[in-house]
This record gives C-alpha cells, sequence and structure tokens, in this order.
DNA sequence: AAAACAATTTAGATAAGCCTAAAAATATAT
DNA sequence: ATATATTTTTAGGCTTATCTAAATTGTTTT
C-alpha cells in the first residue's frame, strides 16, 4: 500500500506521459505538484524501488505496469466521485475537483465497486472525461475540438481540455454544457474566434481559446 | 485546520471522557490509539499549544470547547458515511467501520451538509448511535440495556454497546436488529442469561454478555 | 513515612516528505 | 568544440509523528 503522496506523483506521471513509452521530467513533476525538483528526485528514487516507475538518473521517470495500474485506480476513483458529488449531492462542475481530489485516496474495493454500481456504472465524468473501469481500460476521447471544425460543419459536445473553475463557469453561463449541440457558422480570421449556433437556439461568438478547450463528437452531415 | 492523526487524538479523547470535566490519561489514549504513551504525551503538549485541550503535565487531557466542537464533527461525519454505505451502498453494518475510519476526514463542509440532506438528515447511524446535528448538538442514549430489564417487562432495540463485527454478526443471525421487539420471560440466576421473546416469534436465551451491550428504550405496560 | 510499583515524561533516534544551496550532468548556442 | 544555460541531483536541514530506554512523578502498600 502507498501513501497520499506517491499516489499523487503517480497520478501526476501518468497524466504527463501523453505519448507511451515517453519519460516524464522530473521538473514536469514538480511544477504539476508544486514542489521543488529536489523533493521530486527523492519520491522517484522510492518509487523506482517499490517498481512503481522506471528510472534513471538525469532520464525522467515512466510508470511500471504496476504503477500505472495504481494511478488508474485513483483517476478512476475520482471521476466516480466526481460523478457521485454532480448528480446526487448537488455540487456544480466547477465545484467537485477538490473535494475528489480528497475522496480519490479512500482506498476500499468494495467502496468503490458499490458506488460505481450505484451510479449506474457512468462511462464519463461531469467534465467528459472517461472513467476507466475495474480493470483499467480507459477509453479514449478522439480530442477533436472546436477549433478543428470547418464552416458549416457541427458537433456535439462530449467534454473540456481545460478544468479550470473559471472556464466551468463561463461555459455554464454561456449554456455550452456536455450534450449540446453546435454548429460553426463563421470564422473571422483576424483573431480565430468562431461564431457558432447552439442547439437551434442563440448564436455566439467564442474566442480562439475557448474554441480549443471544447472537445466535441462530429457529426456526419445528412 | 489539523491532521489525521490530530483529529484521531481529539477524538478518542473525546470518546474516553465520559464524564464531563473528567480528564483521560495518557496510557488510556495510547491504548485506544494502539500507540505508545511517549508519542501521546508529545502529541498532548501540541494538542494544548494549539488550545484544543487542557493539559498539565502528570494530570490528563481534557477537551477544551473548540477540541470538542471538532471532536464532535468527526464523529458527525464518521456516522452520516455509516448511513450512506449501509444505505445506498449495500455495506453490512459490520463492514462500515473502517472504510468511515477513513471518510471521516474528509474535509468540506459543503460535502458533509449535501450528504446529510441526500440521507434525509439521520438521526443515528446503523449501530443506533445518535448523530451530532451541524451545531454539535448530540442527543444522548438514555441507554438502558437489556440487563436492566426485569421478567415480564419489555423493549425496542435501539443500539448497540459494542460494534466488533463479530458481535454485529451474532446479532444478524439471532435477528436481533435494530427495531426489534424484546420481552423478557425468564432470567436464570445461575449464569444471568436471559430468556427472551422477540417480536411475537421466536423465543431465545441470550448470555449476560450479550444482554449488557444491547441497548433498548423501555416500553410501558399498557 | 519509606519502599515499591505504576504512570508519565524526557532524551535521543528514525522515517517520510519537504526545503535551500551547491554540485554535477545534460542541452544549447556560439 | 567550447562556453553558457538549463535541468537534475546531492548534501545537509527541518517538521511531524513515531519509537525505545531512561528518568521522573504519582500512587499504594506496608
Amino acid at each position: 500500500m502507498q501513501s497520499f503522496t506517491e499516489e499523487n506523483y503517480l497520478k501526476a506521471i501518468y497524466t504527463l506521459s501523453t505519448a507511451e513509452n515517453q519519460s516524464v521530467s522530473t521538473n514536469a513533476i514538480a511544477e504539476k505538484l508544486t514542489t521543488k525538483a529536489s523533493s521530486v528526485t527523492d519520491m522517484l528514487k522510492k518509487l523506482a524501488d517499490k517498481k512503481l516507475i522506471h528510472y534513471e538518473k538525469y532520464q525522467g521517470a515512466e510508470l511500471t505496469r504496476k504503477g500505472k495500474k495504481i494511478a488508474i485506480n485513483i483517476i478512476r476513483k475520482h471521476r466516480l466521485w466526481e460523478v457521485f458529488l454532480v448528480n446526487h449531492l448537488n455540487f456544480k462542475w466547477d465545484e467537485v475537483h477538490d473535494v475528489a481530489e480528497e475522496l480519490e485516496h479512500i482506498n476500499s474495493e468494495k467502496l468503490i465497486d458499490s458506488l460505481d454500481r450505484f451510479l449506474n456504472f457512468p462511462q464519463f465524468d461531469p467534465h467528459g472525461d472517461p472513467i476507466p473501469d475495474k480493470e483499467g481500460k480507459v477509453y479514449h476521447h478522439k480530442e477533436i475540438s472546436v477549433k478543428d471544425l470547418r464552416v458549416g460543419e457541427s458537433g456535439i459536445i462530449v467534454g473540456v481540455k481545460e478544468h479550470h473553475p473559471d472556464f466551468l463557469r463561463y461555459l455554464e453561463n454561456a449554456e455550452l454544457l456536455l450534450g449540446t449541440n453546435i454548429k460553426v457558422l463563421k470564422i473571422f480570421e483576424w483573431d480565430n474566434s468562431i461564431k457558432i449556433k447552439c442547439d437551434k437556439k442563440q448564436e455566439l461568438t467564442i474566442s480562439e481559446k475557448v474554441a480549443g478547450n471544447l472537445y466535441i463528437k462530429k457529426m456526419l452531415k445528412k
């Protein structure tokens, strides 16, 4: 069994290692966990001793199979708790992160399996991120954003890249929530802002930054 | 804010201090937390510095108002989580303790208030222990046990003194659950075992030890 | 009231996780 | 290829919470 801190390191390494077989740098981990590089080095040695990461001095870290399994399980727990908080305890999607960050470290397989069943085996959390199943299988989004659409194309919002509360509250205010159907009407070359139509209702213009952080599922034209 | 460890010390002191204004000994705390007396002394100094307990060398510890408030809140959280686990996640009453012991340290007022509402403001946990309200008010059981009944008297089981899983499973097996109506038929002087009738159904004999650990609400005779 | 026993505290260590400052290795630029 | 800059590691400390062993205080017994 590992400590909260170790679990947080494993999770950080997992989320930072986008590509397979690519090691994560000491500094990147330090920044992610807002700690110092020297502290990270200490922990990397410890995790390597426990066979949770592959680590060579100056070469960064990569999760072993065992380490990856633990990291994915933490993420599974985090996202299941988020679903519980939003669907049953009336939390808003911009309020769940910190509490879920604590709850994800509770250790009980029975608890998580029961929670999963109670929630009806959800596949996505409130931000559209996939929830790994009990075996650790993760369905990865294709990660197409509104930015990737051309004029006339449409899609359904399925997730957000950025999780910052301010961004989430902006979306809430603009009624750009998961499930919303949008169509690109116009792209302004000047700043790459995009005029869209939502669910046959209102039209609005979103910035390039917003567009890049809104994942969508492309709709085929009829 | 205090650490998990500090919270556990406060909780231990609270549960050990039965009488008001009576201090708890270092050894008692050490035994409760399965740690050494010297470790307890260290922590008592720390808690005293933080004004969470009154502590004089060699005189034991007593919670301050502030310390008591924290302890009661931990107990509130523990018991609310137990209700959630039993009522919604299919845990048995003998399975909840360890998980609740972890969950009780999650820090979020919104979480606990929402959970309380979700559970419909329960007043007792699955073992019949009272759940303190948001302001810290605790309804104390009168703590009459089956042992205090005389032949012919009856009552409803409202709680258990002993929480050991083995005892809880014994009760489950004997169908002596909370809410069960029992009537004392006979007391065997030999070993003080008691023959009882449950809910107009089966008769059974329980040991003195069992009787002493079963809290009841006495029924007035009609 | 002194001796014996029990409870508590102090002293000195240890492990985890963090820090700063300095040294070493790696990467980049000229 | 050498100098410079960046990244990473090492060395040495700090804090929290624990421990063992020894010293001290409190309580009981005779």
